[in-house]
DNA sequence: TTAATTGCTTTGATTATCAAACTATTTGAC
DNA sequence: GTCAAATAGTTTGATAATCAAAGCAATTAA
């Protein structure tokens, strides 16, 4: 059991660096060269449909509110993001994507769909099935883990 | 399928931020509160068994040789990381663990065993071998992916 | 023996991050 | 209704992470 541990753990670590240096590099050879990978997630965040505030996106990332500012600043800068300040509420901002953005949105969601399709194309529905479960059950482990440590 | 797609790579997003967000807060709460997560990485990169060049650390790590200096930099004065150039041929540096760093490796490297031992444990042996499958096979379409790309 | 290459470090610039101070707005207590 | 407290977001100052490019020292090749 061991050593399948370490196996499974290894490819976790593999496959967590991939991804991110995949994103990266795709993004550097794009059309969207001033996107950092962190402002990738940051749109991805803000994502296409319901705008979202301010706190609602920094907790999302688990950030604070300053290092969001601080970020959609320069998303706005580079033409990403707008801003909206909430009739409702003056001091809320409701954060969304320009046609550029959401341009660049679809673009990083096809990369994640495509990442799984292939994946899960190799694969028989059971076969898939557990796979899932799998997930889920890592993802509950991490949940749990995350409720009893510290904030 | 779509449907399925979309909630695997919701999971494995999630599942990659918790594990960051955990990793983050046990250093936190722990003797190592002088390490960041990137460190941290670092020194898991730089290994418990024989010493590795900071040409091979950066490679492994995704990251430039410049960048790492610095960060190596910072551990040396850490007390995690000790320099030593090589007898053989003086350019080289052989980076290694202190005791210190060794401590520390081992603690996140039972992180991440515990992690993965949780999961499976709750599993059947053909369970964990379709989970094992489906990491192998997005693995590979990961590694594919990367080969297509330019540098 | 010099020129080119290699391995690493330093530097300057930019982004990412936090905590703390600050501004503007809303809510609550009286 | 007014003022204090709370809330949402911004700004600021400090530090870490990152890269590209320039620089340095050692090795290899011509």
């Amino acid at each position: 059991m061991d050593r399948q541990v370490q196996q499974i753990n290894s490819y976790l670590v593999s496959i967590f660096n991939d991804v991110l240096a995949i994103e990266e590099r795709t993004l550097q050879s794009s059309q969207f060269k001033d996107v950092s990978i962190k402002e990738m997630h940051t749109i991805d965040a803000i994502g296409m449909y319901e705008p979202n505030t301010t706190s609602e996106v920094a907790k999302k990332l688990g950030v604070t509110v300053g290092t969001l500012t601080v970020s959609v600043n320069n998303l706005v800068r580079k033409g990403y993001v707008i801003r909206v300040r909430s009739d409702v509420d003056r001091r809320v901002v409701k954060l969304s994507l320009t046609k550029k953005g959401r341009l660049l949105y679809r673009l990083h969601d096809k990369f994640h769909r495509d990442m799984v399709k292939e994946t899960i194309t190799e694969m028989n529905e059971e076969e898939s099935a557990v796979l899932m479960k799998g997930l889920i059950s890592l993802h509950g482990f991490l949940e749990r883990t995350k409720e009893r440590l510290p904030d």
